[in-house]
DNA sequence: CTGAAAGCGCTTACAG
DNA sequence: CTGAAAGCGCTTACAG
């Protein structure tokens, strides 16, 4: 900027003034100031910019992810880019893993870069630490899962009413025995999806069977060897709830080894690509990590505009995607 | 920073050498500024200390993906992600969504972030505009195809002999009728696997059928429609080579819908979710994005230590996973 | 071992 | 309309 003075034969301030597009510079000088910069190929430097401007704003917000090679992850990512993008703010990704010690050394990271905003899938299980960011001016929203000893503005999905249609459109095809298989209690989504199960096997009459509720899996393969267990248990599901989109993976991958899945209904929580190309197309509750993504970001920048309205949470509706798989009815 | 030194009543510098680790500060002041770092909640400015530090740097890199939303450009930005996790660096990711304008426009931001490196994956078509920038000291490397007009590194899939591969492995099945379903031949990788199929069919003798190659495809839709229409012309092929992701996933819808996809077989480049769990199990040419990411990024921060030594052009092997589609054999 | 002065590239708050 | 001085939070290059 100070070369792009020195041959424009002006002032810094002036240069300044051009290149943020301020008014009040003449039409002369502008165009010598603007010949300066295009002979020299100046590019403005935002992180000096941000250092002294009064705002402080870098344009820059960051998310923590769950891990961004997982499609929910990465349409979440996608969305929060669309709207920054819209706002003309870069976004840095990182994946947390599940792993609260990743999560908050990648907050600090961020925080070090001074990031205007963060938006955080919580992996950790107290976000306290965040609090006197905050009050330093940090926006932070969570996304998919509220967070813990802290206020702050949340957007989850319908967990709990989600994995009742499920379950309720099992019941409807005349399942009594419908299993659960789950991931780990500890995950906030996940006790919530295992209590809409147990209250609509309620509201229907049904008492809660254990031996029918697999929980703590945390794979694939996982998923598999339970939902072979239950299957081959003495009085077996004829339906199953699998309540994450790695479980109904197993889950599928064990019927048809078992051959079984034409008589065995399933219905998955979160909806996965090709579940509409497999034999049978998978029955689903569909979350919409499009629109979790969409919403977290567009209330970071409200926040970030300098609404200072109560913290709120927003409920994301699931949708039932009816393909096949939760239709089976129960063996005769 | 100001407060700390302050609060502790020592210089800004010791405030510095404690910040850094730096050696050479009495275990007296180490402990008295840390008291008072502790005390004020004191989070250092990275980005005020890169405009000063020597080197510039900001510990930031940003990646240019085609979409973050889709596995392949989700898998590659992972593996970045961990390698520059590894030196301490944030990734920025962006979508290009294969927009040229969009990529110069994404790159010019990250430019003004003054990241320290750039991963893009190619959607113009002229990288030229980069010369200036990385004349400048940026640093920058082309993953999943090569840059135009611009000497630069490049990891990259070994796209024709994939081709290769895939339809040698058809032709062993004794398949004379081979279609090739494909993108946009503007596409460079596109380009390569196109004449990898026509190499792999001049190698066995068999002349070009124009009859048997649909291009420009550009979505799962657009795929469906062309292979039906293949399957109904009055010689069909008896087998397809899909040259992507999401045409392969038309070209299984397609077969599904005409009942044949036990009857023609299918070798996919790209592997993709639940290949194994389709009915049949789908045959594919995997390309490793996660390889293709890690070693963009190793290459980026051996640049970024001062390697200087000539560009050069990475390929990464593809590999082929037999599934049961591939194997299916022509019609007696 | 310690710290005062200068400066990174820019914007702010003024004065002309 | 224009620009010189001060300062954002830090590191560099010194001097003690």
């Amino acid at each position: 900027m100070r070369d792009v003075a020195a041959l424009a034969g002006v002032g810094l301030k002036t240069v300044s003034r051009v290149a943020n597009g301020e008014p009040g510079v003449s039409i002369e000088l502008t165009a010598r100031v603007q010949k300066a910069i295009d002979q020299l190929g100046y590019q403005p430097n935002l992180t000096a910019s941000s250092l002294r401007r009064a705002d402080g704003k870098t344009a820059t917000v960051g998310t923590v992810l769950e891990n961004v090679a997982n499609p929910f992850s990465a349409a979440l990512q996608r969305a929060v880019e669309d709207v920054a993008r819209e706002h003309g703010v870069l976004v840095f990704a990182a994946s947390a893993d599940e792993n609260g010690d990743r999560e908050r050394a990648l907050a600090a990271s961020f925080i070090a870069h001074r990031v205007d905003g963060l938006i955080i899938v919580p992996a950790a299980h107290d976000h306290g630490y965040l609090a006197p960011e905050r009050r330093a001016g940090l926006a932070v929203v969570f996304a998919d899962r509220p967070p813990r000893f802290l206020d702050a503005d949340a957007v989850v999905s319908a967990n709990r009413e989600g994995a009742i249609a499920a379950v309720r459109h099992l019941l409807a095809a005349g399942h009594r025995r419908i299993a659960y298989v789950g991931d780990l209690e500890s995950i906030q989504t996940a006790a919530e999806r295992l209590a809409g199960y147990r209250e609509a096997l309620a509201a229907a009459g049904l008492g809660a069977d254990d031996s029918l509720v697999r929980v703590g899996l945390r794979s694939v393969d996982a998923a598999a060897e339970a939902v072979s267990a239950l299957l081959r248990q003495p009085d077996p599901p004829t339906a199953l709830f699998t309540a994450q989109n790695l479980i109904t993976e197993g889950a599928v991958s064990a019927l048809q080894a078992a051959r079984r899945q034409h008589e065995v209904a399933v219905v998955g929580f979160d909806d996965f690509p090709m579940a509409d190309l497999l034999d049978p197309a998978v029955t689903v509750v569909a979350q919409d990590p499009t629109r979790i993504g969409r919403t977290a970001a567009e209330v970071l920048f409200r926040r970030l505009r300098g609404d200072a309205s109560p913290y709120e949470t927003l409920v994301v509706p699931t949708s039932l995607v009816v393909r096949g798989s939760g239709e089976i009815p129960p063996p005769a």
